[in-house]
DNA sequence: ACCTGAACACCGTTCAAGT
DNA sequence: ACCTGAACACCGTTCAAGT
């Protein structure tokens, strides 16, 4: 049933597409073809379909990478924002949002872009992380900067993972910018020391420096 | 001189465009037309050229782009890193950079997503900071994580800006997110208050909490 | 050297026609 | 309801032809 048999015009009895088949190749797609080669007319050649026929399943290519957004979103939970305390519950949150994102690299550039539509699950996860923090003593008028700026930090995070090792044109690199040249090659030995990579280090030591400052934060707030 | 005379095929004996230029119809069109109709055919017609006559003076699309970060990492200084402490001159750096893409929001779209070309100029700046750093006490194997970490928020932050301003679908938001929909609500208050933009004012607590994170993590690096 | 015009291989999306 | 095929208005880029 593979080349030999283009399917002839009218509806098949079985339905050949989902929608869910649809966001699955999606991905498939877009960690082949990156961000260029991201199209409906190449996700429909996947699907072994013509492009017109994914329009009966989604209204555009924007609801499409939504809907990769929202299935992303659904990958990782929103845990232990009851039973531990808040700057404790937001570390391993914010490594699952940022993971999720990078471990589908070439999504997170279209993702980044695109307006965030009315996907239920995101609303509901945040709820729960700020009613938390109020809770545990964070007044109403910082909750929304201080997850915020949490958020803005993991999306650059995501973004920088995008970015190539070795992007720094290492020639012209070593000899004009000698102390950042050291200062990535140094980072570089401490992911390698880890078995992580530099994103990674990054990452770890700028969600630390965040979750120590929005610390000595509230201590001033309940403090005056 | 306007609309009744198409220039005829041939070299002109004034030539018509340079490399400015078309950078300069590179940010007007991305003020107006933002990341969807930003076509070198629709850079064409307001530069009141054909499109192929663009590929006299860059070599594609990427290249326009690049040229446009270049020009924003050019307006804005890399400042009192000699004569102020770190944590001082950090900040206003921060803002600067924010702000530089701020100032063309719908042009941050097309640069987060694409690679760092080679440009002189941003590899310049990031040496003063880091060699400032460096004399100022932080150890090489720190510098990366340091300056990328903030650099990661600082475009995250500049992503958040393109968020329109009520995407969180209002209505649905306060019945089933309450706290987040009064938390947002807060924000904008205090914003107003303030002169400023809502994503103004999470920039500035998010940095402030990543100079504090940043002088306590030095002070134990000290210390030890 | 620097423009136009024609051309190529792509896009996203709509719509009629088929079953 | 759900597919194909034709069509429309777009892309980025190349290249020959003009001056």
């Amino acid at each position: 049933m593979s080349a030999a048999s283009p399917r002839r015009a009218g509806r098949p009895k079985q339905a050949i597409l989902t929608r869910d088949l649809i966001i699955d190749g999606a991905f498939e797609l877009s960690k082949e073809a990156g961000t260029e080669g991201f199209s409906m007319k190449q996700l429909a050649k996947r699907l072994g379909v013509q492009p017109p026929a994914l329009y009966n399943h989604v209204a555009n290519r924007n609801e499409v990478v939504n809907a990769m957004r929202e299935r992303i979103a659904l990958s990782f939970q929103v845990d232990h924002f009851d039973d531990l305390p808040w700057y404790d519950a937001l570390v391993p949150w914010a490594w699952a949002y940022r993971n999720a994102f990078a471990a589908h690299p070439q999504t997170i550039a279209l993702l980044a872009i695109l307006p965030l539509g009315d996907e239920e699950v995101v609303f509901l996860n945040y709820e729960v992380i700020f009613s938390a923090l109020r809770r545990q003593g964070w007044p109403v008028s910082e909750l929304a900067s201080v997850v915020i700026a949490l958020e803005s930090f993991i999306i650059g995070s995501a973004l920088d993972v995008l970015a190539p090792e070795d992007n720094q044109a290492p020639g012209a690199l070593a000899d004009r910018a000698p102390t950042m040249h050291a200062a990535l090659e140094a980072r570089k030995a401490t992911a390698k020391a880890e078995g992580a990579t530099a994103a990674d280090v990054t990452f770890d030591v700028g969600l630390r420096l965040l979750i120590d400052g929005l610390r000595n934060r509230l201590e001033q707030f309940e403090s005056s």
